[in-house]
DNA sequence: CTATAAAATGTAAGCGCTTGCATATAATGT
DNA sequence: ACATTATATGCAAGCGCTTACATTTTATAG
């Protein structure tokens, strides 16, 4: 740093002492006002700005959360990551985000160089995570949030990813469906995939139903892999006359496809999703999907872990609430 | 931190000083592997972290880079901000991100923020930017990079938006449209959106023809500003045959509607976009971009930042190749 | 006006690391 | 073996701030 202003240079023109220079910083409301004034004057005056790493070694807080998420690339985790950022910012909070493309090895290091870094908090997205990395979690002492889906070892805010998937499951089942494909993203390293799996699985075996494996596939979470899935499904013997999607970006996938196979949906293949894309809605025709508050996530969490960083006590456990959206994409089936 | 392990407790496990221990972290070949043995082993038996804030304070380098963008929630931004954090990772850098949801103020401070904080390098998007932004790039003494567009006042890499669009236009009055209404971002804090509309009018002025206000709409950059955009330019007196919208957000949106519509794309209207998202070619039909590599955008800002940081003079402004990507969006005008 | 409490400010000891310089050790040449 | 370099390591002074604690100033009471 060539000669950059220090705190000194600031408490030499204001009069005072660097003591008071950071109080006027920190905890302005302590400073009588007049000197308050002359040092923020000082301040304005020089351009100072204080040094980040500096404070954070003196006072042992960056003002600066964690948050390490699978992909920026998916409307999901960048909206709820963009909600986060600008909840934070409000608060004077900068996020830190990191991504590992659902790699666990990567996901741990990324951890640990956040807590290197000294983030005030860590927000993680879901329950599958490296033996190593729940040790290196639990022996933080600073808030932990895990996104998405909740798990009792740590503070969680998500959704019952199993009660959305049954949502849309119940709804294809009472259209009249009994054959019902699933088209899930991968699930190793993914508990929500597996939880939405599980969903429709368990709202087939209540209607007396099975899920053969033959009417399942795992695809990459995007739009080419929803046309395979798509692909895969209707070249299977028994073919189903819905499919559920484990969120809207395989289902739009599946939906263009379908259509590029000539079939008509909703008549001849309902399709529904979850998440609620704005594509979702905007597609022809619309995608049914179960509603998921993605910004509100992020904006929560990020409340969540200032409430927390500021020493209150937070929810161990809060779902947020979703609703079903029916559009044109599901019907009865033929006959 | 409560009882954090230091580089002294560890300098005293491999019986050597601190100093030998922190050549070990930053510049392990000039220690002798013997001693480079007995400290790594003493670091992984306390399981020793060093503190960033502290690293940070002492040498002047933070290993983070800062990176200001409009949103997180739009796919190209999502995308190449992905591919930066990456990029960075693999160095062992971090990408502080921040964005502003194209508000010039906030821009500024976020901007301050992150100098604070004493980011090794900082990559921004575009040229407009607030004067006083200006003022504390040029007086800050790091490397800065400019993306998506250039402008002389700092290295840049990015498109020729200006260029993308003529393409795009060129393209359409190749197919022998002569009534093209444009579909733009919003183009306050957006020189993108700005190069765009007079790339599609710089076109037209060389085929002899003009773009009347009327035919120009601008509208937020999302699905429904597209939809928006499409009917507003739909009900004008004289109804384009073609549309070229600023982005493929409002190109799908703009398709969508049209369809809606009952039009028939591209017999009754062709429309293209640029970009070129993953739902441009999934769509029906699909969508005639312009192909911008957004993810390498992302790599290569990252990978000249790191190659700044480390002393390497960088080029003052580099442009990214496109292509026009011609599908079933734009087709020959009725008649 | 003085005693006492309350509020404001100053003093200075770190926070945990890096790094220039001094010193010690190893390698090389004669 | 010794002188001369080249390599490794140690010493210790910061980096720029925060924050107990000490001290001074101001307010309040008697």
């Amino acid at each position: 740093m060539n000669q950059r202003i220090t705190i000194e240079e600031v408490a030499r023109l204001a009069g005072v002492s660097t003591a008071t220079v950071s109080r006027v910083l920190s905890r302005p409301e302590v400073v009588r006002s007049q000197t308050r004034e002359q040092v923020m004057a000082a301040i304005a005056k020089l351009d100072y700005q204080p040094d980040a790493a500096a404070r954070a070694l003196a006072s042992g807080r960056t003002h600066t959360v964690g948050c390490v998420i699978p992909t920026l690339d998916h409307a999901i985790f960048a909206r709820s990551t963009q909600a986060m950022q600008t909840t934070l910012a409000q608060a004077g909070y900068q996020l830190l985000v990191a991504s590992h493309e659902y790699d666990p090895v990567t996901e741990f290091e990324l951890v640990r160089a956040l807590q290197q870094r000294g983030v005030d908090a860590l927000v993680l997205v879901g329950t599958d995570h490296a033996p190593r990395l729940w040790k290196a979690l639990s022996a933080w002492r600073k808030p932990t949030l895990l996104t998405w889906s909740c798990d009792p070892r740590l503070p969680s805010l998500g959704f019952d990813n199993e009660g959305a998937a049954q949502m849309a499951a119940s709804h294809l089942l009472e259209l009249g469906h009994r054959y019902i494909g699933v088209i899930s993203g991968l699930t190793s390293h993914n508990d929500r995939a597996r939880s939405r799996i599980d969903g429709v699985r368990k709202s087939l075996t209540q209607a007396g139903l099975s899920l053969p494996p033959t009417l399942v596939t795992e695809q990459a979470f995007n739009l080419e892999g929803g046309r395979l899935g798509l692909r895969k499904l209707m070249a299977s013997r028994q073919k189903p006359s819905a499919i559920f999607c484990g969120n809207d970006l395989l289902a739009v996938g599946a939906l263009l496809e379908a259509q590029r196979m000539g079939l008509n949906v909703p008549s001849d293949l309902s399709i529904c999703g979850i998440d609620n894309l704005e594509i979702s809605e905007a597609i022809n025709p619309g995608l049914t999907t179960v509603s998921l508050p993605t910004q509100d996530l992020g904006r929560i969490a990020a409340q969540n872990m200032l409430s927390a960083i500021s020493g209150e006590i937070i929810a161990a456990k809060s779902l947020l609430p979703f609703e079903l959206v029916v559009r044109g994409s599901t019907g009865l089936p033929r006959g």
